[in-house]
DNA sequence: GAAAATTTAGCAACAGCGTTGCGTAATAGG
DNA sequence: CCTATTACGCAACGCTGTTGCTAAATTTTC
């Protein structure tokens, strides 16, 4: 996730990420699940374990008797030793939720947003909306920042909203440097798609593969996991999935091209013919896995929900026929475990993710 | 790349690559320039830098006197120090080439295979191609390997051709192994695009961000860049670009859909309308930025590379008229620079890779 | 010309990582 | 009660990059 310098903090901080991804991905675990999981010696997992014990990130539950042998000891992840607030900021409403460690969702809240909305108005309802949450529970210090799931474009390093689509007063605004001034917490941006992404890709663990978030929601965009980490492109503009031409010759689309997904998709939704809009959003994510060979499908947006059955079954027959050779080439699709709330969930796992996910290891570009 | 667990060893290979990875970007580099783009402090650096010089890797090339003060010492890299063979296996010919650590090509040589050959047939061209290279060439220890370039479908990390497309006697063929046994030397295996890429990567050292390397040879390919490594998805199958749909009523596809790039561009380029070809190619290009949002498309195959300029001038209006924004979301077009070798070149580099080239740290699946 | 300033380079000691070797604790079975 | 088996951790170790400090080589200044 973050830059680092490959020193042994980063070892130290890796190896521990490794165990945490671990008791995220089951239910309990003991050493040895750990030392074939990650490859590490038992005496290297018993270090790390005593580390995170002492930090209050797992806890000894008990032990287990498999037979002959000195019983092992059980460990689980403690899912409230550290939470985080997740914000999705779409055209018309703030949604807030409240998730802990392990990717539960505890707190969901929306607030309608004024149309055409400045950076004042969205600071000022956050500030309210994390308020309303923290009078009934009590962080201690276990709140670890702020992630804000926002649609695009922006540029993520930066923290920097540059043009919010359809949103006026949104050119080049700062939104991290300012809500982390406003809300005195550490603050994560990223596009509302990434961010929802890495709500599956985080409740999974170190299991989950190459996927895309589909996102249906008045536009359609798509968030994608390649490689153990969010893939956000050159400029953090990644996901402009609505705007891949489906159709040479289909009508003009806002974008200025002809025949883009989101068109014909949206054309046929508008005459009220939903199975063959979902087929059009079906030949889109074949498009996808042809080209990048996916392993998940998660379905997401409201627009999408709205008629969840239409389209999961639309996609996944396209994807059980479409794609040749399906004998070893799988590919599951699933609607969004986390429903209405991925995004915002999402955002608030980024930020736990920075500080306790598995970290890559990003070279300097200079 | 290869999988690791996170020791000191580690840090040792990854910090050593990083060095490495900047003597191959630019032609000359001090002390100081390295300290400057890893992070890492001085002291670490003579060090890493001290064990280069003794494995004959990096070499100082004098000094540099900028003014006052100790002249630091200038160090470049030893192009000659180390070399890898690439194969770039194609429906009717092979192509062998010699790669020097630089990733320059030394010699590149075609032979013709015969009409559905087998895999011995490949194992001998094989061996007989790489003969001849080393009979006017004396390695002395400093041949890494052999990397192979090969059209899918494939099994990368077991080394597996599960079903090269249009070659009979190639249903699950376990091509690295055999080749490792037949030619006494490492063998790599991947799809012939993703090989592709990374010759482009490898060349271009850690300055090369997110990328794409499309292909036009009979069939339409991408190999894909991202995060810093090779693309390769689930299944090794990523890269099936020409097999998306662009126009949901045209012509019916080999893969059995309707409107694929590949079909409508063949059309186009059948009839002797290159221009129309070069379009159409332009518009999956054009999906892809708006997918990936990618830094770089570079372009390749025999069939392209016979009209260069008119895809070059498509592709390049493309990406500067159809994605919005221009200003801040650049994307550099370019003809290979390996032409027709770039394929069996990037096998080469894929070996090298393998060995010099910065470390991924990729978690065990469980 | 000699001293001062500046930059580069490396030796030596150090803290911290995972590894190795080996002893100890806790269980079941004979 | 003894033995086999399994789990666990202390202690020593090798190795990494880091820190503190000294030495070397050059230009600038007096």
């Amino acid at each position: 996730m973050t830059r680092t310098t490959a020193d042994v903090t980063f070892l130290r901080g890796y190896n521990q990420a490794l165990v945490m991804a671990v008791g995220r991905t089951v239910p309990t675990f003991e050493r040895s699940t750990v030392v074939t999981a990650t490859g590490l010696t038992p005496q290297a997992v018993s270090k790390v374990i005593a580390r995170l014990t002492a930090d209050g990130l797992i806890r000894s539950a008990g032990v287990r008797r498999p037979g002959i042998g000195k019983p092992a000891v059980v460990y689980e992840l403690v899912p409230d030793s550290r939470y985080a607030i997740g914000a999705h900021v779409a055209r018309r409403t703030l949604r807030l939720v409240l998730v802990d460690l392990a990717g539960r969702v505890h707190h969901s809240a929306v607030s309608p947003l004024p149309r055409d909305f400045t950076p004042e108005h969205l600071l000022h309802a956050l500030r309210a909306g994390i308020d309303a949450i923290t009078t009934d529970w009590e962080p201690r210090g276990r709140l670890t920042g702020v992630g804000i799931g926002m649609i695009g474009p922006l540029d993520h390093e930066n923290g920097l909203v540059r043009d919010a689509h359809g949103l006026r007063h949104w050119h080049d605004v700062p939104l991290r440097k300012l809500a982390q001034a406003h809300l005195g917490l550490p603050v994560h941006l990223d596009k509302d798609v990434t961010a929802g992404v890495t709500a599956e890709a985080w409740r999974r663990g170190g299991t989950f593969g190459d996927a895309v978030l589909i996102m249906v929601e008045s536009g359609i965009g798509g968030g994608f996991w390649l490689g153990g980490t969010a893939h956000r492109g050159a400029h953090t503009n990644a996901g402009e999935f609505g705007h891949t031409v489906v159709d040479l010759d289909g009508p003009r689309c806002v974008c200025g091209r002809h025949g883009c997904l989101e068109v014909v998709h949206n054309r046929a939704a508008e005459a009220g013919d939903i199975a063959r809009a979902a087929r059009v959003l079906a030949v889109g994510v074949v498009n996808l896995l042809q080209t990048l060979d996916l392993a998940h499908v998660v379905l997401a947006g409201a627009d999408l929900l709205r008629h969840q059955g239409a389209y999961l079954a639309a996609v996944e027959e396209a994807v059980h026929t479409q794609v040749p050779r399906a004998d070893w080439l799988v590919t599951d699709v699933a609607l969004s475990s986390l429903g209405a709330d991925v995004i915002a969930a999402g955002a608030a796992m980024q930020v736990l993710d920075r500080q306790y996910g598995v970290p890559g290891l990003i070279p300097r570009q200079g």
